[in-house]
DNA sequence: GTCCAGCACC
DNA sequence: GGTGCTGGAC
C-alpha cells in the first residue's frame, strides 16, 4: 500500500475522545451489549438504532435472558427495525451460547464468525471494542473513508481490508474502529461530508476535487415495480392477520396482499369476503422491489386478531393505519 | 416524490 | 452476485 493516504492515529483518536457520541454501551463496553449494538445497527443507523436498543437492552440486560425468551418476543420488540433476519439469528445466537460451558461470548474473532448473524465485519468491531483484540473492523464508513483520502472511485475490497490492517492503532483497536466509523457517520456522511471538520482532511484527496460525495462511486440497483393490493378485513375482534412464510418479511405477520393488479377478486373469494372499500394507496419500496399498493377495507362481524399482539412490519404498520386500523 | 446506504447469507 | 427493509437526505 506504498502511496496510500492513511488517518493521522493522533488527530482521529484526539478528535474521536473530544467529538464521540456518549452511547450507552460506551462507557463500559461489556460484550453483551456490545453484541446488541452491532447487531442492531448493522443495517440501521444509529438515531434510529438507539432506541431499539434501549428497550431490547432493558428487557434482556444478560444474553441469558434472551436465551430463556421466545422468539416471538425478540420479534416483537424488534418490530419496525426491518431486516428480520437480524432478530432471528440475535435469538438463536442467545440459545447457543447459553447452552455452553462456560455460557460466555468468545473474544475469538474466528469463534465469533462461526455464530448465526455475526459475519467478518461484526466479528471484528466486538473482538476489538470489548476485547481488545486488534483487528480492523470494515464496514461501509472505513471503505467510504478510504476511498475518499485516496480518491478512489471504486476500491477493491482486498485494499480497503489491507488499508485497515494497516491504519489500525493496535493500542486502542476498539476505539480505533469506533473512531473511523464514528468519523464516517458524523463528518465523513455519505451525501455531504463536512470536510471542514473532518480532523484528517489535511491530506485528503477527495477533499481538492470538485465533488467529495462522489467517493465512493455508487451502484445503482434496478428495482421491479410491484402493483397489486392489500385487503384489511376488520372485525370487532380484530384485523385478519397471518404469518408471513417465504424470505420476504417471513415470520412477520400481515394482512392478505396480491401482488397480482387484477388479483383483487381472487383475493376477495379467498378470504370469503365481498364488496371492499378502497381505503387509500401505500407505497413501499424493498431492497429490489417497489410496492404500490391499493388498500381495501371491509367489516366483517367476528374473526381475526389485535395487531398490536405480534410483530408487523412497516408495510403492514402503513397499511393498518391508512385503513384507520394502525393504534397499536 | 426519489435516491440511497448498509452487512450477512444464499 | 442477488436479496432483505427502513428512514432520512435530497
Amino acid at each position: 500500500m506504498e502511496g496510500r493516504v492513511y488517518p493521522s492515529r493522533l488527530l482521529l483518536l484526539d478528535w474521536y475522545d473530544h467529538y464521540a457520541r456518549e452511547l450507552p454501551w460506551r462507557e463500559n463496553p461489556e460484550p453483551w451489549p456490545v453484541l446488541l449494538s452491532e447487531f442492531i445497527l448493522q443495517q440501521t443507523k444509529m438515531e434510529v438504532g438507539l432506541g431499539y436498543w434501549k428497550k431490547m437492552y432493558k428487557r434482556f440486560p444478560t444474553l441469558h435472558e434472551m436465551s430463556i425468551s421466545t422468539l416471538e418476543e425478540v420479534m416483537l420488540l424488534w418490530q419496525g427495525c426491518g431486516y428480520y433476519a437480524r432478530a432471528r439469528n440475535l435469538h438463536k445466537l442467545s440459545v447457543i451460547i447459553s447452552s455452553r460451558d462456560p455460557p460466555i461470548i468468545p473474544s475469538d474473532p474466528k469463534e465469533l464468525e462461526k455464530l448465526p448473524g455475526i459475519g467478518p465485519y461484526t466479528s471484528a468491531a466486538i473482538a476489538s471494542i470489548s476485547f481488545e483484540v486488534p483487528i480492523a473492523a470494515v464496514d461501509g464508513n472505513v471503505k467510504r473513508i478510504f476511498s475518499r483520502l485516496n480518491a478512489i472511485e471504486h476500491p477493491n475490497s482486498t485494499d480497503v481490508q489491507e488499508w485497515a490492517n494497516i491504519s489500525l492503532d493496535e493500542n486502542r483497536p476498539g476505539d480505533w474502529n469506533q473512531a473511523l466509523m464514528e468519523l464516517g457517520a458524523i463528518v465523513c456522511t455519505p451525501r455531504a461530508p463536512k470536510c471542514n471538520s473532518c480532523p484528517v482532511s489535511e491530506n485528503c484527496k477527495a477533499r481538492f476535487t470538485d465533488d467529495p460525495a462522489k467517493y465512493p462511486a455508487s451502484k445503482r440497483r434496478s428495482s421491479t415495480k410491484v402493483n397489486g393490493h392489500a385487503l384489511v378485513i376488520s372485525s370487532p375482534e380484530g384485523i385478519v392477520l397471518s404469518q408471513r412464510k417465504g424470505s420476504q418479511l417471513g415470520g412477520l405477520w400481515g394482512v392478505p396482499i396480491t401482488e397480482d393488479p387484477n388479483g383483487l377478486e381472487a383475493l376477495c373469494i379467498d378470504h370469503k369476503i365481498h364488496s371492499p372499500e378502497k381505503v387509500g394507496e401505500i407505497h413501499h419500496a424493498f431492497s429490489h422491489r417497489d410496492f404500490h399498493l391499493q388498500v381495501w377495507k371491509v367489516d366483517v362481524l367476528k374473526g381475526g386478531i389485535r395487531s398490536d399482539s405480534v410483530p408487523i412490519s412497516r408495510l403492514d404498520q402503513r397499511i393498518l393505519d391508512a385503513a384507520g386500523c394502525g393504534e397499536s
